[in-house]
RNA sequence: GGCGGGUUGGCGGAGAGGUUACGCAGCGGAUUGCAAAUCCGUGAAGACCGGUUCGAUUCCGGUACCCGCCUCCA
């Protein structure tokens, strides 16, 4: 049996995972808030736990692991969406205007996470649905004396939990210090937190022992928790900036309210993500989402493999390099395996690397040493465990290839043919450069062949703008290449040396790779004609 | 102010008290009309100052800088 460790946050130390029940071992992640499309930053958590996730599945077994991660639909950003769509005309009850952005939130999350490899967890509650298993478990926890009622919202007790802030590493009397808390002439104590809030009117609510209202954001996670997971589970995790106040409050929630059970045994979190060095808010207003990404032509195989290549307790700075440095990777091995059968068991070291508190760049290090080794049956199956080169990825790597695109691109390819046996290389040199910028690959030698691929794009713009200046005025000039290259989003300059000279090389720069064949640009060929 | 994390070669990014991380880019070579792919080879690092040690990029202390949490956020 591979001996898991993980850096368990309530401890500060990496441990050795036991799971209280190797039968039905659960883990509870924090999920999203659904109000709108998530962002890279979301995303992060939901890869490096689907790690685990397959991880445990691969240790236990698929069918003794329970992963449950929550959808919070219950917050007062999607109130506000809901009310500024009722706001500007809709008819519908504000209760089905939420339900209506929850669902549509839900559903681009799925998507978007789906086109990362994430799996869907084994149960994905909404907080709506546990309203009932959250006022119970306030109506414990004020029997207990752990929280009071008071103008028709309940208090969590903060100072009635000895242990508050262990998670966290703070004591009550420092963040009091601290002062940044809000203050409500109602708290008994200024860190005791919100379990349940009165709702006016206009707010969604739900009829209880203190009147309607809605519940606080920390207790859905317990209450949920508790009824998928039991009192005593072994994994919760989420972002580093959960842990306090969330998870904090959590672990006090729970603990009071089931003060038999352990709650979480291993408590994981991830290092945030930044974008050009700063933390991705919505405050700084800096981030972008899956989707965007996803829309300028980033696979979100590749998305996941750069967000893997960091591991999860650093922070990740996501750069644009880094994404296309993944792609070109991930595209060779794509070609490399898509005709291999994986072959069984997965490699060792990989599973070991990631038994390894989720070493997953050691894991993708091993990936290249069976790449290297051109073991590419167990690379395959070493790489679909963590997530990679699974045929859901679709064929990113290669363009679409219709019958259309297929004709003009043998056209050209035998067009080619014919240049190289007159030994007019110039001319041979020029169709290459075409049929890579249009997405084709080609290779010479005995059985000269071509690939759908954009593995060429960047060299064939090179090769035209270069061309364009030879003076031979055989093929476009420079101005029809730079328009033709504005045009499809890629960007050609010049390089300038470090004396500041402009240099004969081209930098090309591709924003927006299209997912067919650019036949426009097949058309090219047509510039020198037929061989004479 | 309180608490926590980080600083590695041109870029990204790991592990380990002593032996090559790795990838991308670069350079040299094989191969090729030229390429591609592949292969072989190669240079390049550990913020700063001390300490422990036979030996530290790796452990300890300090300094500087950066970042996060303490307020909705993964």
């Amino acid at each position: 049996m591979v001996t898991i460790r993980l850096t368990n946050s309530k401890t500060r130390r990496k441990e050795e995972f036991v799971p209280l029940e190797p039968s039905n071992v659960r883990m509870y992640v924090c999920g999203p808030t659904v109000y709108d499309r998530a962002h890279l930053g979301n995303a992060r958590p939901v890869v490096v736990f689907d790690v685990l996730y397959r991880l445990l599945r691969h240790v236990y077994g698929a069918g003794h692991v329970t992963y449950v991660r929550n959808f919070t639909d219950v917050d007062d950003k999607i109130n506000a969406e809901a009310l500024r769509r009722q706001k500007a005309g809709r008819p519908e009850t504000l209760e089905a205007l939420i339900h209506e952005r929850t669902e549509e939130t839900i559903a681009w999350y799925h998507a978007d996470m789906d086109a990362l490899g994430a799996l869907r967890p084994d149960h994905e509650p909404r907080a709506t649905e546990f309203i009932g298993a959250m006022v119970s478990m306030i109506e414990g926890l004020i029997a207990k004396g752990h929280a009071y009622a008071v103008e028709g919202h309940v208090l969590f007790r903060v100072r009635s939990y000895a242990e508050y802030g262990a998670l966290s590493g703070r004591s009550v009397d420092d963040m009091i210090a601290g002062a940044r808390v809000e203050v409500a002439p109602y708290k008994e104590d200024p860190m005791d937190f919100v379990l349940w809030k009165p709702s006016d009117q206009g707010l969604p609510g739900w009829d209880s022992p203190w009147g309607r209202g809605r519940p606080g954001w920390h207790i859905e996670c317990s209450a949920m928790a508790y009824e998928l997971l039991g009192e005593s589970f072994d994994i919760h995790g989420g972002g580093l900036d959960l842990q306090f106040p969330h998870h904090e409050n959590e672990i006090a929630q729970s603990a009071c309210a089931h003060p038999h059970g352990s709650f979480a045994k291993v408590w994981l979190h991830n290092e945030m993500l930044q974008v050009e060095g700063k933390k991705m808010s919505k405050s700084l207003g800096n981030f972008f989402t899956v989707r965007d990404l996803l829309e300028q032509g980033i696979p979100g195989e590749v998305i996941r493999f750069v967000l893997l290549m960091t591991h999860y307790r650093s922070p990740m700075d996501w750069r644009r390099r880094a994404a296309s440095d993944a792609k070109k990777e991930l595209r060779r091995w794509w070609f490399a395996t898509e005709d291999v059968k994986a072959r069984l068991p997965v490699d060792g070291e990989v599973v070991e690397a990631l038994a390894n508190d989720l070493n997953t760049s050691d894991a993708i290090k091993r990936l290249r040493d069976l790449y290297k080794a051109r073991e590419y049956e167990l690379l395959k199956s070493a790489a679909n465990m963590m997530g990679f080169l699974l045929p859901s990825a679709g064929e990113w790597y290669r363009p679409t290839v219709d019958d259309e695109a297929r004709s003009s691109i043998e056209a050209v390819f035998h067009l080619r043919q014919k240049f190289r046996q007159l030994r007019d290389y110039a001319a041979s040199d020029y169709l290459r450069a075409v049929l890579e910028v249009a997405g084709v690959v080609i290779s010479d030698g005995k059985q000269p062949s071509w690939t759908a691929s954009y593995a060429g794009q960047e060299r064939g713009w090179k090769k035209l703008h270069d061309l364009a200046y030879d003076g031979s005025g055989r093929w476009p000039s420079a101005e029809e290449i730079e328009g033709l290259s504005r045009n499809r989003n890629v960007i050609v300059t010049s390089l300038i040396d470090n004396q500041n000279n402009v240099t004969d090389e081209w930098n090309v720069m591709i924003n927006d790779i299209p997912d067919r064949i650019d036949i426009g640009l097949l058309q090219l060929a047509g510039f020198i004609g037929g061989p004479a």
